[in-house]
DNA sequence: TCATTAACACGGG
DNA sequence: CCCGTGTTAATGA
């Protein structure tokens, strides 16, 4: 495992420090679907995204979900970071978007680590991006209608997958939008329209990026 | 005005 | 047949 931190990190920690964290941390693969956090679940571990792309969800108190933003590559989930630290319970239920490779860090070491510079940093700065992330997510629900947030929905899924193909059904996008599938179909026929994308049983295909 | 819910028809797998 | 899709009507915020 020191040999993939030092691939990824050599840059952003010193490496005494990846020494350590290949000693107490895991190395997972996970498939795409797969369910890495629900909400309410205690954090017993800090995750960071070597590979792939993890969909963050918040969640309502009927579980219905509105979903904030991917994780990529070096990504960290400082919602993870403020429980890990805090040691509370999630307030996020997270999905991997496709396969996804990740290295969990148990929470007791978050402490522990920060006698290193290069750690202090990591951690700041990780709350630094994921708080410009939050923000973008609160002007989209606040100031963007929902062509637009639909929109770019699509353009990040086709990000992710390097494929203009999408496989996902009105119902799954209405879910995660946290919207019915009436106003999604809608939506998504007048982006179609407006040529913006071409509809397809189970996949859209997103011309214009 | 616009979202939601229920209901229905159509059609592809 | 089952499910995803496209639409409409009624209702409510």
């Amino acid at each position: 495992m020191i040999d993939i931190l030092r691939e990824n990190f050599s840059q952003l920690l010193e490496d005494e420090l990846l020494v350590e964290i290949s000693k107490v941390s895991i190395h997972m693969r996970v498939n795409g679907g797969d369910i890495l956090m629900e909400s309410g679940s205690t954090v017993t571990h800090m995750p960071i995204l070597l590979s792939g792309a993890i969909k963050i969800f918040r969640l309502d108190d009927d579980y219905r979900e509105q979903i904030l933003y991917f994780l990529e590559n070096g990504d960290t989930c400082a919602l993870t970071l403020n429980c890990c630290l805090g040691k509370a319970k999630s307030e996020i239920k997270a999905q991997a978007e496709i396969d996804s490779e990740i290295i969990l860090i148990p929470a007791e070491q978050m402490e522990v680590f920060l006698k290193y510079p290069s750690w202090s940093r990591f951690v700041f700065a990780s709350f630094n991006t994921r708080l410009v992330e939050l923000l973008e997510v609160v002007d989209s629900l606040a100031f963007m209608n929902l062509d637009e947030r639909l929109f770019n929905y699509l353009r990040d899924k086709v990000l992710i997958n390097s494929n203009q193909l999408i496989e996902v059904t009105h119902n799954q996008i209405a879910q995660e939008m946290n919207t019915s599938r009436v106003v999604i179909s809608r939506v998504l026929k007048i982006l179609e329209m407006e040529n913006k994308i071409k509809l397809h049983r189970n996949k859209i295909e997103v011309l214009a990026i």
